[in-house]
RNA sequence: GCCGAUGUAGCUCAGUUGGCCAGAGCAGCUGAUUUGUAAUCAGCUGGUCGGGGGUUCGAAUCCCUCCAUCGGCUCCA
């Protein structure tokens, strides 16, 4: 007999050898059909698969992660062997689960399109009814390697030369047999809806020098409506599109004729970045912040110096050359080294730091052209950049200040769901880094305990780190449960050394100080974007564009709909007034798809008692109010908002 | 940069296998209408069919090439 521990803590007894279905079953045959598969301590693993010795399990549901990447794995495998029906002499590269559905990637015998998709759906279906089980076989790695040379797959002879004898396994599904460790569904039968989602090229072992395979993504449900309600959530992403809304409300434009990625801002778009730029300008005034401001080309050496030269320089924008043939500028592809310079101005004291110099500056970056994408992925953006400059130790506590300050700004922008990714070296690839390995890891050490003081929800990713330093970045979940990565935090020793910063301590001897950069909204283009496809254009009162629109019944009123619209301007609530000669019903849906939080109908009956008639957003008719009561209730609205964005008092905020 | 797809008016799209002056709706302009809570009516303007080259009696349609966009890959200081 065997311990089988649960979450709960209860502890039951077993036969040796029990599976993960047996368990589900002894429990209640309800939960049985639910599960998909089981984690052994920890591991998780298939359903059927015996347990030999005491354990803790959890019985994994669609719920929860592990048992929907089972879910999507299985059915990774399942478009396998659809392909090997319906394409016999396709090889296999990798088939793995992904955030939403999975993925194989394949290397056909002749070119597939979009509109192969719904036969080998088909298929799919086909083969799911049969309800094909998952069999697990070990096998040495002579036996693997054999079975796939006779294929002439190289794709797997190559992922199984990478593997150790004794952890080999092949799954067979119908008359497919897969290299896979797991884990996998019982059976193929709990497949019940199936959706093949696009087809794309993709690198075998994403690296360009090697073939690229087609790479087929699907995604599978256990139950019909949720695939539906997938679909409607990719529908409803499509019209929250940022690209979409940026032309739709007059945001922002691309012009070939500028060039790729360079986006040009439009009056509406440039004053809703405004309004956001000065909202953190006043955050950041309150954490004791300076605004600073450096120009958009510096000196090819100022980049040798800060070693980016080295790092990006052939792939990046070239040298802009002047009649002297001697001098080199290059487009600032980041402002700290122009910060590092105003760090240098004087001499520093101790007493002195921290300093933060902050600046909304404009960057240039030679992105691949395949690469850019909208807003959030351009050449040409604005950074809401700050540079601290702190001794070491202020550095921790200093951290978790501009922490306070991302964690602010989600809060005012309503961006509930987020986490925080920390993000270090890859341990096999330390070449790519600069900077001593003491340095990293003190970063490295004052990250980790900052956030973990802050309680963030904190995951650990390897590889992700800058080339110079460790950073926290943080991913916000939007309102349709999408993930964006947002704002982020950078502990550098690298550049106070490249540039000699120094200030003198209270011994007199001159002190290495430690930068950090950071960018709560990471960059003005991208937080837009974000922040469109978030409320799907409808912009918090505060910050949008435009806050009510007068509509005058007929041009009758057009008089009067000015003097309301001056009124209400004078008191700082941003008005027009829609003059156009045309039916009332016309203004208001024109305006309403122009998401104006506030449309004001007047009329004869408005305009005799000196009333407006108030049509909110999303609410519709309000009735009527004078227009003093108007402009009270709606600078009331918005100083509620700007009640709730002052920022908390800095928990200790020293001088500066 | 790589693989694949796409590119027709400011926007959304028709234009079947190459064949009459390239079409529609919306937007814009002009006029009529003077409107009470999500599209008033009529007329008009607007396109070197992404650019260039080629095949052909004839090209939006076929071929080549460049550019841009989209979906991925790689990348993201």
């Amino acid at each position: 007999m065997i311990k089988i521990t649960f979450p709960d803590g209860s502890v039951r007894e077993y036969d040796k050898g029990v599976t993960g279905m047996e368990i589900a079953r002894s429990i209640s045959p309800r939960l049985a059909q639910e599960v998909l598969a089981v984690a052994v301590n920890d591991q998780t693993r298939d359903l059927n698969r015996p347990i030999d010795e005491d354990a803790a399990v959890r019985l994994l549901k669609w719920e929860d992660e592990e048992g929907k990447h089972a879910f999507w794995h299985t059915s990774s495998h399942l478009l396998a062997e659809a392909l090997q029906e319906l394409y016999p002499g396709v090889k296999f590269g990798i088939g793995p689960s992904i955030e939403n559905g999975f993925y194989y990637d394949v290397d056909l015998p002749s070119p597939i399109t979009e509109a192969d998709l719904p036969a080998i759906e088909k298929k799919m279906e086909e083969l799911a009814r049969t309800k094909e089980e998952l069999v697990r076989r070990e096998v040495s790695k002579a036996e693997a390697m054999k079975t796939y040379t006779e294929k002439g797959d190289q794709y797997k002879t190559e992922l199984i030369g990478d593997l150790e004898d004794g952890t080999i396994t092949f799954y067979t599904n119908g008359r497919f047999t897969d290299l896979c460790r797991g884990p996998h569904l019982p059976n193929t039968g709990l497949i019940k809806a199936i959706k093949l989602t696009s087809i794309a090229g993709a690198y075998w072992r994403g690296n360009e020098k090697n073939k690229m395979l087609t790479r087929i993504y699907g995604i599978t449900f256990p139950k019909k409506s949720m695939l539906d309600e997938y679909l409607a959530m990719l529908e409803e992403a499509k019209k929250r599109d940022h690209r979409k809304l940026g032309r739709e409300l007059e945001l922002f434009h691309f012009s070939p004729r500028v060039g790729q990625g360079l986006p040009l801002w439009l009056p509406k778009g440039a004053a809703l970045r405004d309004r956001l730029e000065n909202f953190l300008r006043g955050v950041q005034k309150k954490y004791g912040y300076e605004q600073v401001i450096t120009p958009h080309i510096g000196m090819k050496d100022l980049y040798v110096t800060s070693g980016h030269y080295a790092k990006y320089g052939k792939d990046s924008f070239q040298p802009i050359h002047t009649p002297d043939e001697n001098e080199e500028f290059l487009l600032k592809p980041m402002n700290c080294p122009h910060h590092c310079e105003i760090y240098k101005f004087k001499p520093r004291s101790y007493r002195d730091l921290p300093l933060r110099f902050a600046e909304f500056g404009t960057v240039y970056r030679y992105e691949q052209s395949g690469e850019l994408h909208g807003l959030t992925r351009v050449r040409g953006f604005t950074q809401d950049d700050a540079h601290l400059f702190v001794r070491p130790d202020q550095l921790k506590d200093e951290f978790m200040k501009v922490i306070d300050i991302v964690l602010y700004i989600f809060k005012t922008l309503s961006f509930d769901q987020f986490t925080a990714q920390v993000s270090l070296r890859d341990p096999n690839n330390r070449e790519k880094y600069i900077g001593s390995d003491e340095n990293w890891e003190r970063a490295e050490r004052a990250i980790i305990e900052a956030a973990a003081e802050k309680g963030l929800d904190t995951v650990v990713e390897y590889g992700e780190a800058a080339f110079y330093g460790p950073k926290l970045d943080f991913m916000v979940r939007d309102a349709i449960g999408r993930k964006w990565q947002l704002g982020t935090i950078q502990v550098d020793y690298n550049l106070p050394e490249r540039f000699d910063l120094t200030y003198t301590g209270a011994d007199n001897e001159p002190h290495r100080p430690i930068m950090i950069h950071r960018a709560p909204f990471g960059s003005m283009e991208r937080f837009v974007a974000v922040l469109l496809e978030h409320t799907g254009g409808k912009f918090p009162l505060w910050l949008s564009p435009q806050q009510v629109v007068v509509l005058p019944i007929s041009e009758k009123f057009n008089d009067y709909a000015q003097k309301v619209s001056k009124f209400l301007n004078n008191r700082d609530i941003r008005t027009q007034v829609d003059n156009r000669n045309e039916k009332i019903g016309r203004k208001i849906r024109d305006n309403e798809l122009a998401r104006i939080p506030f449309l004001l109908i007047v009329g004869e009956k408005e305009e005799a008692e000196g009333t407006v008639s108030v049509r909110m957003q999303g609410e519709g008719d309000k009735g009527a109010m004078t227009q003093e009561a108007f402009a009270d209730y709606i600078t009331g609205l918005v100083d509620h908002e700007v009640a709730a964005i002052e920022p908390a008092k800095p928990s200790d905020e020293g001088k500066a």
